[in-house]
DNA sequence: ATTTCAATTGACGACGTCGACATTGGTGCC
DNA sequence: GGCACCAATGTCGACGTCGTCAATTGAAAT
């Protein structure tokens, strides 16, 4: 591999020199600025970051872990944001990812701390209460998409789960639902009881009774490998004889199943049942027809602005315990309408849209 | 941040016996090994991996370039299957997205350059012929979920797309259907004409007619904001007063649509028709109820074989040409079953599954 | 002409690690 | 005892880069 001391006897430099056109340093004549450049060009150099970070000690590298990058579908997104957010600011981005293994949690964090990376953004991909196996030294940190446990301070940057929740109830409030749904995540989720209590406060504050809010559980068991009662859930309610204009999902997977389960009794949506999601899971959100009214997390910002707020840590400016929420809005999308009198029977084919 | 130096001072030793003993060389007492290791742990020193790359010249990191990460749900699986090979193997990986941008690549193969990393895997999200804007230097590289443009040469991996349709189409055809229909990917994916292809030669060979096949376009446009036809199609064919008794959609992304569509008719999955898919993009597969039969593609696998196929051309052992092919698995679940008499048609077959 | 000063360039060493080689001390053998 | 040999340990330098500081040059100021 061609180095600096290459370049520098084709240019007729001293490698000094040479590094102070790379690094664009002042004080290099035209003239030998020129002779470099070429010589640079020749050879094809690129410096060796390697070696710049063990006089610099500091490597522009920073890292990922996540828990389980691929089981959810949007982890992609906070990835996504943060390795923009890298690109934008010449940083590189090391990835690792642990399953949600301890063991495996260990050896991410020693391999990173090798690397002398310079930070390290903790990802959960679901929403949650997290504690980093940090070792004896430690790294920058900001905790993505979580929070951590009492006791343990960490920056973190998380979405608005409750806001967005509470707006979502309040859309199908303003739209005239007075009996309404709700199908709740996993209960292991962070956002679970944080969207299922902005449901509650939503209606109570709305002026509903709780008598007329039907709330079933859609999930359980441990993440990744949880049972699923979303379609018989859904099923069920849909099938009450006083059912609810619209049905809540604790997310957009949700939503599908209470889609098909919808359509399955032959009820027509928004027209007979409103539906909403949350996460705007968009290969679903937009690949249901009627397309699904839904709460957008901002994920591709939780990435991009986890990785600033990292790197004003890492550059000493940052707060050791700042939390930052990021707002979720609401998506409506066409599978949510005003109540309307429930009719007593429909047909079963419906019009097209 | 702790040195070799500070262990060889406190365990009273030289660096050259701390680097033995981390490096697990012979010729060290067990008296002094316990020195050492007692001074790691109390330093909590962790070597220096840039300091040892410049020595050694190799930096055991691999790069993983994607072209569009976040779009594609199923490219966590290939990432993922990267990584634990790279864990298990001792490797770290660098992670870079390109977002199909010409410019952005050409950063991107930079900045691994300047990395030293050991070798790259191009990860195209969608299978189809690409070519890595290679520079001056090169850097061992394998294609992964596609394959290079004539004229080049790459090792690439790639799943048997043709393979896994044929066998998807025959599983229909020894279920008994004979009019079959079919909704194309966008055709810009590679995967698009090899599984159409593959579809027509199962179909010829199952001594079907052309005339009672159903084919329809799904999607075209650049990859990332094409335009969707695939609802409006299904329900088009679905209305068909011959209707196919079975829907072959390109991916399961188009198998959801059509399951709306069919369900928005009136039609019972399977019994009034059988709808398969494509990818076992598990969130729409086993979201579906009856969950969806379709083809598995080996993502995971992908992934980890390619990294090792890397692992090979990076010792010099890897041919550069080598073309990989992996199997695609029919996973039959309950959307499929055995074609029925229809309506006005009579059809021979008629047991129930 | 001499001095002063700034601009330009180079020599050198240090960062952390490990390969090549040297040194030390002990063991076994005749 | 003398020698060969080996295990254990240390010394030194090089990898590629850049900070520090010195050297050189030329031009402006006196």
């Amino acid at each position: 591999m061609v180095s600096i001391k290459d370049v520098a006897r084709v240019a007729g430099v001293s490698d000094k020199t040479v590094s102070r056109v790379v690094n664009g340093e002042p004080n290099v004549t035209p003239d030998t600025m020129e002779k470099v450049q070429l010589a640079i060009a020749d050879l094809g150099y690129i410096p060796n970051l390697a070696a710049r970070s063990i006089r610099s000690n500091r490597t522009n590298i920073i890292g990922i872990i996540t828990d389980f990058i691929s089981t959810t579908p949007y982890s992609g997104d906070i990835v996504r944001g943060v390795q923009d957010w890298a690109g934008a600011n010449g940083r590189t981005v090391l990835l690792a990812n642990t399953d949600g293994d301890q063991k495996r949690e260990a050896d991410v964090w020693r391999t990173f701390k090798a690397h002398r990376i310079d930070g390290v953004l903790y990802v959960a991909m679901y929403h949650r209460v997290v504690v980093p196996a940090v070792g004896e030294v430690s790294i920058p940190t900001v905790l993505v998409n979580s929070h951590p446990e009492d006791g343990y301070a960490y920056p973190s940057i998380e979405p608005d789960d409750f806001g967005g929740s509470y707006d979502l109830t309040q859309h199908l409030i303003s739209l005239g639902h007075r009996r309404i749904g709700y199908i709740r995540l996993n209960p292991l989720l962070l956002g679970a009881n944080q969207r299922l209590d902005a449901f509650l406060a939503a209606a109570q504050a709305g002026g509903i009774s709780e008598s007329d809010l039907v709330i079933r559980l859609g999930m359980e068991g441990p993440i990744g490998r949880e049972t699923n009662y979303v379609h018989r859930e859904a099923l069920d309610i849909l099938s009450m004889p006083n059912r609810p204009t619209a049905l809540i999902c604790g997310n957009d997977e949700m939503a599908l199943q209470a889609y098909l389960a919808a359509l399955h009794l032959g009820l027509r949506i928004p027209d007979d049942v409103t539906i909403v999601g949350f996460d705007d899971f968009r290969t679903v959100s937009l690949g249901l027809k009627p397309e699904l009214t839904t709460v957008a997390l901002p994920y591709y910002d939780l990435g991009w602005q986890g990785a600033d707020m990292l790197d004003q840590l890492v550059q000493g400016k940052g707060s050791e315990t700042e939390r930052r929420i990021l707002k979720c809005m609401v998506v409506a999308r066409r599978s949510s309408a005003m109540a309307r009198a429930q009719g007593q029977t429909v047909d079963a084919v419906g019009t097209h849209n």
